[in-house]
DNA sequence: GATGTTAGTTAGGGTGCCCTAACGTTAGGT
DNA sequence: ACCTAACGTTAGGGCACCCTAACTAACATC
């Protein structure tokens, strides 16, 4: 029924796939990455990240220069962008589709992405694609979910609009 | 830019939250739910959740009968209904309009649970609502993304779809 | 060459969440 | 009355993740 425990059945922890994407994404920006700069970014102290990258320098994911700036291996590279490729879905999707404000959008996705299956994920990437390609479709959806939207949910008012269990519970 | 640390900004941690609302499901399933039933159910030790509920009680959320039956106080149960609100509108979403299979819906939304905003959940809702009110749209909808998934979404293999960012990092 | 900044490390501490092992209490079955 | 089973608790341990404090090493600057 529930069965819980929150693991994430990947075999890197939340940490590791978030230090794995900040690492890519600060090399690609800024075509560098120490470990001061990725404790800024994640707004971690040197400290956590000086004992939380070694198991990941021992998995051979990520390494450092002679000048100690973090390199990815190959490996790292493909996890990384991995992971990166959820957070963008997933924030595309909360932000452009669900009309999520953007720091939220941002915020969850940062979350989610450790979360969600690669099914998952491409399921996402089809929707989409779907409304992006599809103008009929996509025009649609828009124009009616902004009305519906505006009609219906900004209030949280219509608590017995039909769809019994997705009615949110009382205040 | 990430602003990380996994910190879910609700004032119970995740556990506590699935404690509550698997508490408020057996209730309303059997009538009754006591510590063991409660850890078979989150496939976890009594021992785990005689000291993980403690908090719960000493907020006055959960307390228990003279024969050691748990209950939920009106403060927990309004709690306890809003993740599970979360948890049936996301299930539903997943699979229901995403096309995700059932076990991994909802093993995935066991875990995004504790994370969406209230925001994102009743966007979400409305996005269900809309689809099941508007029959043009939803019917529409259902076509369009059950032909794009079998044309493209299956085998994965549409890597220059058109949308750079959303495209699948290389195998 | 002394000074101060920045980078990275180690040591020690704390929280969340889970486990096993050992123990008491309560309720049936015979 | 006795044994067993089921329930719940405590004690002790472990992992993931974060922190502060106290170093060391490299560096520019004056």
């Amino acid at each position: 029924m529930l069965s819980g425990k929150h693991t994430h059945d990947r075999d890197l922890t939340p940490s590791q796939e978030h230090y794995l994407r900040a690492i890519w994404e600060l090399r690609s920006k800024r075509g560098y990455a120490r470990l001061a700069d990725l404790g800024r970014a994640l707004e971690v102290t040197p400290a956590t990240l000086s004992v939380g990258l070694r198991p990941l320098e021992a998995r051979g994911l990520v390494a450092h220069d002679d000048q100690r700036f973090l390199l990815l291996t190959p490996a790292g590279e493909r996890l990384a962008r991995e992971v990166h490729h959820r957070y963008v879905v997933l924030r595309s999707f909360l932000h452009d589709v669900l009309r999520v404000p953007e720091a939220t959008a941002e915020h969850e996705a940062c979350l989610i992405e450790h979360d969600v299956s690669g099914t998952t994920t491409e399921r996402i990437v089809d929707f989409l694609k779907l409304l992006e390609q599809d103008r009929e479709l996509g025009d649609l959806f828009r124009a009616r979910f902004d009305a519906f939207h505006r009609s219906c949910g900004q209030t949280r008012a219509c608590t017995d609009c039909g769809l019994a269990c997705l009615t949110p519970p009382p205040r």
